[in-house]
This record gives structure tokens, C-alpha cells and sequence, in this order.
RNA sequence: GGUGGGGUGGUCGAGUGGUUAAAGGCAUCGGAUUGUAACUCCGACGACGUUAGUCUACGUAGGUUCGAAUCCUACCCCCACCA
């Protein structure tokens, strides 16, 4: 399959694309001149993480490929507390909180998109901005008139919703409405023509798409990417630790870089396409590489993905770091570490508190637990007293000591 | 509103007065193997504590009992059927 408009091509052969509302007009529009499109973003956290990087990928070719994205923030939705997550007491949003969280975001896509006034440059919009000022017999005047609820139950989120029978809030029953209501604002300010997202919204966007035809008859496209997971099923970008950020101050250049030189195997090649902004034709090569020769190519994964989300340098010590540590046994600056008063060696302080003072276990137990596995190491040498103390003696020639739990994480202690 | 069922550790799910920090699965973590991969195997898996032991935990609050996740009472929430 080929298409006309270098977007869809580079998106296609990326493995971005699951369905489309219509492949064959967008494509035309899309050959025709500059559009643009937008995908949604709950700014419910300070950060986005690697699951949210995906779509971000898909607005950075969308630029790439001389058009104009937009990143809508979902600030008006996320004032809402949605009250079937109630064992996850979920802290009420406030409007402050929200527009920092959205201040905090729009840092971390600065790195994939390129915001400024030009006609391809990105903007970056609030859907507070329009949703806070609706007057509500007016919105179902206009907007409800237009949504069934037969339709709205053939929904798949709602109808697994109801199949499974969990409850379903009248709140949620209305997000659809609003997000539907978002694409047809956004149509009238920007004349945006493309809703894109993950294949989970489908159902939402086409409901933009029909609203708007029905509201403004505007012709408007949907365009969604294939549920990415890894080949063990799991969700992207979640590891023993939590979420993998793309803030560095939340997860750290290294961690990223090393998120990345991780993955299996076999996800490895779905990545560089996907998380990189290689040239196909050097993907297809690396793709040829066999056993052990995949690390090549992950290396080169890991270090693209860092690049693009931390910046060359960031990348280059992540990876100096890595192979340091991983590949002569040694130490590197990037590696998560701790200072300590010089002092407190003299006297000599517990490994137990130690580990859990540079992060590297959360309580006594977990050390002592991974100290009877074998897994802690003092300077590459194993534990095997939890009794033991870490002193000036243990300082390595470098003026520094190193702690491992299991083969993958370490960390320095410094004075 | 009526009747019945149910709320257990990260998750799913056993357990219906004591040997239960609570079976089992999954997830997670460590070890062996390996390529910083996968598969497989082994081990660990509430917190504190110098292996003794202490504390916290089975929706919430009380009660019965030498002793409760298990019995009683009230309350909160969920589900099913009926209205």
C-alpha cells in the first residue's frame, strides 16, 4: 500500500496506522496543501510517559511531513473527577494544578515538535478554554441534539462497560460528547481536519468526525495507531519502577537510555521504527542482524530514543555510562548516586541503610532479602553479612563506592 | 423500596473460631543459564528487629470469646433478582 501524501507513507511503513475514517480522501487533502491535526492529552500528571510518547511520534512526523499538529490538552476534562475510580481516591484536580502539569508537558513536547508561528509550526491548546464557557441548554441544543443514545451504547468503551456490567457514570457517558465537541472547536478556530490517537479512541473520534459533519458539514478525518505492546504483552513503557518519563528529572537520562536497551528481542526493530527517527533504509538493515548482533541494534535504539527525548549529549554519557558499566565492569558518571558526610564512613554505616538511602531498595527487609539471594554487591563483591558495615576502607581509588542490586542497577556513593 | 449475594495482601482468588502473615495463580524482585535478550530452572515476596520476637493487615466502627479474616451489631460500598 502507497500513498500519495508523504505523511501517511512514513506513517505506514512505521507501522503507525490501524484505521482511518477515510484513507483515500485524507490522503488527497493531505497531498494538497498544509493541515492540521490533533491528537488529545490528559494532563492529569506532571509528565507524559513512553505509552504517551507514541502518539507524540505521530505529531512530530505529522510536522515533518509539512503540516501543523496541535496538542490539545485536556484541561477541561480533567477538572472533572471521575468517580468510578473510587478506590483510587483519585486528589481533585485543581485548575492550578492542571496548568502546571500542562506548563510541565508542553517541555517534554518542545523536544519532538517545533512550536513557533509559522505555517507548520505547532500550537498547543486547552480545551478549557472553550469547554469552561458552556452554557449547558445551549451545549445540548446544539451538541446533544446531534448524539443518539442508541449509537452512544454501541460504543465498544461503553459496551464492555455494560457487558461487563460495571458501572458506567453519567460523567463518563458525557466525555465522548465532549471530545466530540473538542474536534468540531478546533475545526472552526484552526480548520483542523484530523483527530489522530491511539486505536482505544476510535469510538471518540469518530464522534468528533460525525458531529462535525452533522454540525458544520465539514468533511473531518479520524485516524487512529494500532494498541502497542510489548512481545510479552505487556504495556509499553512501564518497568519495576514505575512508568518510564520522559522528564529527566523524574526518570533519568541513563534510565531511559537503559528502559531502552532492554527491550526483547523481538520488539526491538517495532521500536526503532517507531521511537526513532532513523532513515527506513537503516532500520532494514539493523533488521538483519541475528542473535547476539541484535544488541547492536539496540544500542543504537536506545541511544536514537535518548537523543530525541534528552538531547546528543545526554545520550552520548547514557550510553559511555552503560557500556562502562555493563560492558568493562566499571563505573560511570550517569549512574544514579549519593553523597554522604565523610564523616559517617569513619563511624561505619549499615549496608541495609545505605541500599535504601541511594534508592536501591525501599527497606531493610529488601536488602536483606537480596542480600540472601546473592543479589547485593559492594564494589562488585557479594554481600553476604547483613550485619556489615560500609567504611572509609570500602572508598575504591576513584573516592567513591559502588552498590549493585542484581546485575542492572547500581549506584554510587560518594563523599 | 423488597429479597438474596459480596467486599481478603500489587492483582486475581482460597480460606468460615486457634498450627493463618493468611493456599494457589499472575505480576514483581533476586540467583543459575545467556547476549544488559527470550526460554527454562531455582529462590524470595507486610514492616521493624543481631535467626528469639514485636507490630500492622482480611470494607469501617464497635461487641462476643482465652483466642476472630472467620461469630454478633451498626454503618459504608458493590452486585443480582424483583418493584
Amino acid at each position: 500500500m502507497t500513498y500519495n501524501s508523504t505523511f501517511l507513507n512514513i506513517l505506514n511503513e512505521r507501522g503507525f496506522i490501524h484505521q482511518c475514517s477515510d484513507f483515500d480522501s485524507l490522503d488527497k487533502k493531505l497531498s494538497e496543501g498544509i493541515q492540521s491535526a490533533y491528537i488529545g492529552y490528559d494532563p492529569t500528571g506532571p509528565s507524559l510517559h513512553v505509552g504517551h510518547l507514541y502518539t507524540i511520534m505521530i505529531l512530530h512526523w505529522f510536522q515533518k511531513s509539512g503540516h501543523k499538529p496541535i496538542s490539545l490538552m485536556g484541561g477541561g476534562t480533567a477538572l472533572i473527577p471521575d468517580p468510578t475510580l473510587k478506590d483510587k481516591t483519585r486528589p481533585l484536580l485543581t485548575p492550578e494544578n492542571i496548568n502546571d502539569n500542562i506548563e510541565s508537558i508542553k517541555t517534554v513536547f518542545e523536544k519532538f515538535i517545533t512550536y513557533d508561528d509559522s505555517e507548520t509550526g505547532a500550537i498547543m491548546v486547552n480545551n478549557y478554554d472553550w469547554l469552561s464557557r458552556l452554557d449547558y441548554i445551549e451545549f445540548l441544543r446544539d451538541v446533544g441534539m446531534h448524539f443518539t443514545v442508541n449509537r452512544m451504547l454501541t460504543f465498544d468503551s461503553v459496551k464492555t462497560r455494560l457487558d461487563r456490567e460495571l458501572p458506567m457514570t453519567f460523567i463518563e457517558f458525557n466525555y465522548m460528547i465532549l471530545q466530540g465537541y473538542d474536534f468540531t472547536e478546533l475545526h472552526r478556530r484552526y480548520g483542523t481536519i484530523l483527530q489522530m490517537g491511539g486505536s482505544d479512541q476510535w469510538g471518540n473520534i469518530i464522534n468528533g468526525v460525525e458531529l462535525g459533519r452533522k454540525k458544520d458539514r465539514a468533511h473531518l478525518f479520524g485516524l487512529t495507531a494500532p494498541l502497542l505492546t510489548t512481545a510479552s504483552g505487556a504495556k509499553m513503557g512501564k518497568t519495576e519502577g514505575g512508568a518510564v518519563w520522559l522528564n529527566a528529572d523524574l526518570t533519568s537520562p541513563y534510565d531511559y537510555y537503559q528502559y531502552w536497551r532492554n527491550v526483547e528481542d523481538v520488539d526491538t526493530v517495532k521500536m526503532l521504527k517507531i521511537f526513532t527517527t532513523l532513515p527506513m533504509d537503516e532500520i532494514t538493515k539493523l533488521e538483519a542482524l541475528e542473535g547476539a548482533d541484535i544488541n547492536e541494534a539496540k544500542k543504537i535504539l536506545a541511544f536514537e530514543a535518548t537523543k530525541l527525548c534528552h538531547g546528543e549529549q545526554a545520550a552520548h554519557d547514557a550510553a559511555q555510562t552503560a557500556a562502562k558499566v555493563f560492558e568493562q565492569g566499571s563505573v560511570g558518571d550517569d549512574l544514579p548516586n549519593i553523597t554522604i558526610d565523610a564523616s559517617r564512613l569513619d563511624d561505619g554505616i549499615s549496608i541495609l541503610d545505605l541500599f535504601i538511602e541511594c534508592g536501591l531498595a525501599e527497606s531493610k527487609g529488601e536488602v536483606k532479602r537480596l542480600i540472601k539471594g546473592g543479589g547485593a554487591k559492594l564494589n562488585d563483591i557479594a554481600i553476604t553479612d547483613q550485619n556489615a558495615n560500609a567504611s572509609k576502607s570500602d572508598l575504591t581509588t576513584e573516592g567513591h563506592i559502588k552498590l549493585s542490586a542484581g546485575k542492572k542497577k547500581h549506584a554510587l556513593v560518594k563523599i
